[in-house]
RNA sequence: UGGUCUAUGGUGUAACUGGCAACACGUCUGGUUUUGGUCCAGAAGAGUCUAGGUUCGAGCCCUAGUAGACCAACCA
């Protein structure tokens, strides 16, 4: 296959290596388990793509597991949500499971535990349990419950079950060390009740298990080889071999690793905040094109495909990352401009008359539909004397780099015609009303002639005023002006929101899109690529901009909002003292062609000015292996003998010429030498 | 003042058991082009957080620092 050349991500290696010490191929079994209690995001996707990749990389299962083990939080309709946009990304999974399946087995191990010794029934409140909990730098005490007889234990869990006790009355403990450096080790909570009804189990239970002592045993159960999260729960690796180690027999022993999660610059991630959005109004809902979410983004006209390949394309690694949207962007434009139809519309109409067109005429032209896709063919546009063009693309008068119309000047009008710029027509106030140009009748595109094949500057996008189908075009820009929203500690992401985020806008489109349907994606040439929301109808269009074209022209403009920062890097700029500067000149200094170590040598000359002997001497004793530092100090120490008034020493001569075999002794003797020689 | 993890161009990820730091995005040139798109060709940009050590040789190994992240919910 085409991936075998792709480099493996760390927890290939681990499969690899599992692979290699006797795991069987077969024995590869993935899951992803999200909890029900939100919708899903850009962020869930690196997660996805990791599982599901991997079964797909190794022709290996996954399931799909709904962790919901929380009644208070989960709900169906976000299990319906979860699985539609799986299945959009183009994931399938093997089997659909629920934690829930395990409650009984849970029940049963955890009698299994409590007989064993190893859990007990706690009838403590939740603050006194905390507050034996100790802290990160002290142990923490036992609870005087900790000791109950196992048939006590056994009873009152019993009773738990039952229903007998109110919420908070008691949680079951697993015993382990009250004093392990690892908090989670110290006596954590198994079981606790909880008197809501689930969305699966209704009223059957009362007492739910809590994630540590359901998710390896879930995974367990599964027969789960490699169990993937997030770093976060690195530290619950202990308590997940601990829970395991319990009940494991001789089954598959599931292994949890964990990989960083995905940060998106400008935007948010966590559940919490977008609730946050959706429900003081700041969006629409969950699928606002604005939002990170699946569904936004799907709604946004983002490609199952386009995200794919993102996941693909960042990575996975365990340090902490933030990756520029404009990768995304990337993705998508990738996606689409295979795909996406081309069509003219223009979005601020300026009126263009072509004075030498006949009144009342119109051609229907031929226009490809997609330069990337010959099968794509042809359809036909209006074309007539009176047309709409980019306000933006007309300059009574401009400068050689703008290749667009202005007077007494010539451009073509995609598919159409070469025209020429004559006059302006203003109103009052001086706004330009209307654009009179002339055309040449034998330039017409495609028609073989001479002068259809002439070469102009520019080529403008247009759409016939009469013709033209009037559509409603929302255009999104990033919901935060900030790089990272949520990462100031003393700022909420609130007072980043982009009050420009969303802009509506009326545009004239050509007739043929009045028939588009829902979701379907096309560019807008010269544009960027946009789809047809599903707020559309047949009599009143809605499109949203999905992402504009890569377009290097745009950056000499202004951009809304903020001020694309040449963003300079920040910590390495810092002001670099001269002794600093001939060291890492030095480090550079035998890697370089012959030409290039001039320019360098001036340079460590120019810092050698302002450095003493002093500060060189110690340089000198300490640049034994280094011969580029070696080089690049001798230099340094030429310029600073002279400037001194002092001969250029033999001995920093010799240096230059010495080989590599000298010894750390022999350059400190020669150092102190020359210490002593200049009375240093 | 504990434990665990992380540190490679602007960003993200590579570099098999140590062998001249690679790929993608972004940036900048030039060419093609009836989209300032696409495509093609090319360039700049890091010497791998710091200081030592081991080694013929270290981004990879060792030691000590520094910086950041995570950990004390009857959440997952």
């Amino acid at each position: 296959m085409s991936e075998e050349k792709k480099p493996l991500n760390f927890i290939e290696h681990i499969i690899e290596e599992d692979l290699i010490t006797g795991m069987s191929k077969e024995d590869l079994r993935f899951r992803f388990p999200p909890e029900p209690n939100g919708y899903l995001h850009i962020g869930h996707t690196k997660a996805i793509g990791i599982s599901f990749g991997l079964g797909l990389r190794y022709n290996a299962p996954v399931n799909l597991r709904f962790d919901d083990t929380n009644p208070a939080k989960e709900e169906q309709e976000y299990v319906d949500a979860i699985k539609k946009d799986i299945s959009w990304l183009g994931y399938q999974w093997d089997k659909e499971c629920y934690s829930s399946d395990y409650f009984q087995q849970l029940y049963d191990w955890t009698i299994l535990l409590i007989k064993e010794g190893k859990a007990y029934v706690d009838s403590q409140s939740a603050e006194t349990i905390a507050s034996q909990k100790g802290t990160t730098t002290e142990a923490g005490s036992n609870s005087p419950y900790r000791d109950r007889s196992v048939e006590e234990n056994l009873d009152l869990f019993q009773r738990m079950k039952e229903g007998e006790f109110n919420e908070g009355e008691h949680v079951v403990r697993a015993k382990i060390d009250m004093a392990d450096p690892n908090m989670l080790m110290r006596d954590p909570l198994m079981y606790r009740i909880l008197k809501k009804s689930h969305h699966r189990t209704g009223d059957d239970w009362c007492i739910y298990p809590m994630y540590d002592w359901t998710h390896g045993e879930s995974d367990y159960i599964e027969n789960i080889s490699h169990s993937l999260c997030s770093l976060e729960f690195k530290p619950h690796r202990k308590l997940y071999d601990w829970f395991l180690d319990q009940v494991y027999s001789d089954n598959m022993r599931p292994k949890q690793r964990e990989f960083a999660r995905l940060n998106l610059s400008y935007t948010i991630m966590s559940k919490r905040k977008l609730l946050r959005l959706v429900e003081e109004g700041i969006v629409t809902g969950w699928d606002d094109p604005r939002m990170p979410t699946i569904s936004g983004l799907r709604r946004r006209g983002y490609t199952p495909e386009s995200i794919r390949k993102f996941v693909e394309t960042v990575g996975v690694a365990k340090r902490e990352n933030v990756i520029d949207v404009s990768l995304l962007e990337f993705c998508v434009r990738e996606d689409l401009n295979k795909m996406a139809k081309r069509v003219m519309a223009v979005l601020d109409p300026v009126k263009l008359i072509i004075t030498n067109y006949t009144k009342g005429e119109e051609e229907w032209l031929d226009a490809e539909n997609n330069p990337e896709d010959e099968t794509a063919g042809y359809r036909k546009v209006p074309f007539s004397r009176e047309l709409f063009i980019e306000r933006e693309d007309f300059k009574e008068e401009a400068g050689r780099k703008f290749f667009r119309l202005t007077l007494g000047k010539e451009v073509r009008l995609k598919n159409a015609y070469i025209i020429k710029g004559e006059n302006v027509v203003k109103d009052d106030e001086g706004n330009i009303i209307e654009i009179h140009c002339t055309y040449d009748p034998k330039s017409k595109s495609g028609s073989g002639t001479e002068e259809s094949k002439r070469n102009v500057k520019g080529t403008l996008h247009w759409v016939s005023v009469q013709h033209a189908i009037p559509a409603e075009i929302r255009i999104y820009d990033r919901l935060f002006n900030n790089e990272a929203p949520d990462g100031n500690k003393d700022k909420d992401f609130m007072e980043f929101l982009n009050p420009n985020s969303l802009k509506v806008i009326t545009g004239y489109l050509e007739p043929g899109l009045a028939e588009a349907n829902h979701f379907e994606q096309f560019q807008f040439q010269r544009l960027g690529y946009f789809n047809v929301d599903n707020d559309s109808k047949s009599t009143s269009l809605v499109f949203n901009k999905t992402v504009g074209l890569r377009d290097t022209w745009a950056k000499v403009k202004p951009v809304s909002g903020q001020q694309n920062p040449q963003k300079q890097s920040q910590t390495k700029q810092k002001e670099i003292p001269a002794i600093e500067e001939i060291k890492r000149a030095g480090k550079k200094y035998t890697n370089l062609p012959e030409d290039k170590r001039t320019a360098l040598k001036k340079k460590i000359q120019e810092a050698a000015k302002s450095v003493t002997l002093e500060e060189l001497i110690p340089l000198y004793a300490t640049a034994v292996k280094k011969s580029g530092t070696r080089i690049a100090v001798t230099i340094a120490l030429n310029v600073v003998l002279e400037s001194n008034g002092l001969e250029p020493d033999q001995l920093a001569k010799d240096f230059i010429i010495k080989t590599l075999d000298d010894k750390n002794e022999l350059l400190q003797i020669e150092g102190q030498e020359l210490a002593t020689k200049y009375k240093i």
